[in-house]
DNA sequence: CTGAAAGCGCTAACAT
DNA sequence: ATGTTAGCGCTTTCAG
């Protein structure tokens, strides 16, 4: 690379001390007119940029936060990532995405190399594994989002959540009042948002009087790869006449089966939303998660959490919105 | 925070200097077994951990890239990312994405940002409205992806790109092939991508010896607005049976004004593959982008040229597969 | 209003 | 095999 162009460059040719062009740049106010004018010219005439790294030594802080998500391949977090990043670009600051895909090792060293360049704070889809974060981090801000913190970090940690349980209560009542007569559920073990939306479905079937049969709940593996199998076993074995997915991926591996055994007849319900569930050819009963607002809210807690180290934890919870098909 | 543990601590702790504990890190055949001992002793006593920005600032890099994209909403780029990411993650790199939104300014901050983070390397789509990128980033080496570089920097940057040229071409082919008699197109005239793509629909009504009318082509603005408008418009005035379009964003659009006006009988093709294409109830004939593989290849460029930034220019164009629903 | 000097945490000569 | 020292680019006392 050509030779980074530094303040002492700038120094020199204002013929002014390196001092004085940092005031420049942080408390124009401290120097004169003239002195402010001359150093401009330099910046403008060498080209120059701060070095983000020395400021970042120099400050102890690094405007860079960490989002640790599963995978951004999954359309609800893509979206949630988008949110954070273009509210983190507003104030400033960069993004480190990644993705853990549900294996707690890779989220431990996600973690501690977020710690390494010293972010100034992690967003997390925490995997459920580790019941101690405070441990791993320090005391680097963290806000928790989508699952909650367990064990020692419970009441550690502000959180953005949504209602699981009340989504999911939704979307199968509504299931029901569009005259399911017996109800499936394929959820995923993850973290605290299976058993959340397991426990919705449980209370919908209640409810309505339905009784609640365990071999009409199967509990995917996160990857998904035996979706498939669980899904086609439900709906052979219990001859389910609907089936709520616990997410957008299930919902595509039912879908998968469905077509492949040309299954024509069946009510689907599924948390989290979709655009293109609208072209589907079953009538898809969804609910909608924020999660662009999810993403924001929870830049804007950590930057509050920034500013004040010390104030209570808060507990977010957002709205989901049913959408009927 | 509790305070940083730094190297001076874990000197003093195995009563060493701190160059020895630093070469305990980088170069321990340099050092004795028990001294590395008693370091490394000092280390896990303190929980030490270097600190990623104090070596940045020493050694000029900082194992950070840069990816600039228009949007990572858009599944094609949200793939391609994962891709960038995995490759990075395994050779010990971070990576920070951001999106342009199409919007040149936004880029050019972006750059100019990752200039101030001294990042390793950028990989970029560019928008097209920046024809000397070479100016914005000194000699910090820049992997072109999904889009050619334009004027000045032509021939100065590695490509991974697909030759949408072709790829359209048998996308459309295979729609007349299928009997469509009339094919309109929509594209996104973003950068080098929507010309290409459009000269390979010409080529395909050509080789069947149909007719190239401009009022069967439809220049999309990049962000879909009025995507919805310009298809009915097709639609209605030249009674076509087939429609080409340039990327997922103007499908799913275009599938909006088919659901809404009722329209049952139309012959889809769409550059670029989505898993729910399955789905939906019109069999759509798509042009499937190797994404994650664009990802990992670009990177790989990316690393090549960082270590020899000398080798000449490369060019890679990836396959594209033509699925036929 | 401006300058001199120290130091953030680390590494790489250069000594010994 | 290990220690000493200088310095990466910046900001911030402390003096003047």
């Amino acid at each position: 690379m050509s030779k980074q162009v530094t303040i002492k460059q700038i120094a020199q040719y204002a013929g002014v001390s390196e001092a004085t062009v940092s005031r420049v740049l942080n408390q124009p106010e401290l120097v004169s007119k003239q002195t402010i004018q001359k150093v401009k010219d330099g910046m403008d005439e060498l080209q120059y940029r701060p070095s983000a790294l020395a400021q970042s030594m120099r400050n102890h802080t690094t405007k860079t936060i960490g989002v640790v998500i599963s995978n951004v391949l999954n359309p609800f977090f893509t979206t949630l990532v988008r949110g954070i990043e273009d509210a983190a670009t507003k104030r400033g600051y960069s993004v480190i995405v990644c993705n853990t895909d549900e294996n707690p090792d890779k989220e431990q060293r996600y973690i501690n190399m977020l710690v390494d360049h010293q972010a100034d704070g992690i967003i997390l889809a925490s995997t459920g594994n580790h019941a101690n974060y405070h441990s791993m981090v320090n005391d680097m801000p963290l806000v928790f989002i989508d699952r909650m913190p367990q064990g020692k970090d419970a009441n550690l940690y502000d959180t953005v959540l949504v209602d699981n349980e009340k989504g999911s209560f939704n979307a199968v009542d509504a299931l029901i009042k569009q005259g399911a007569t017996r109800v499936n559920a394929i959820v995923s073990p993850v973290a605290t948002t299976g058993t959340e939306r397991l426990n919705g479905f449980r209370k919908a079937l209640t409810a309505h009087d339905f009784p609640i049969r365990e071999q009409d709940i199967a509990l995917d593996d996160y990857l998904g790869q035996h979706t498939a199998e669980l899904a086609l076993n439900l709906i052979q074995t219990n001859q389910c006449d609907a089936l709520f997915c616990g997410n957008n991926v299930i919902l595509m591996n039912v879908l998968k089966v469905l077509k492949e055994w040309q299954i024509g007849d069946m009510k689907l319900a599924v948390f989290d939303d979709q655009p293109w569930f609208d072209f589907v050819q079953y009538p898809i009963i969804s609910v909608d998660q924020p999660a662009y607002l999810i993403g924001t809210k929870a830049f804007i807690t950590l930057m509050d959490r920034l500013a004040n180290p010390n104030r209570p934890v808060t507990h977010d919870i957002v709205r989901t919105k049913l959408v009927i098909r």
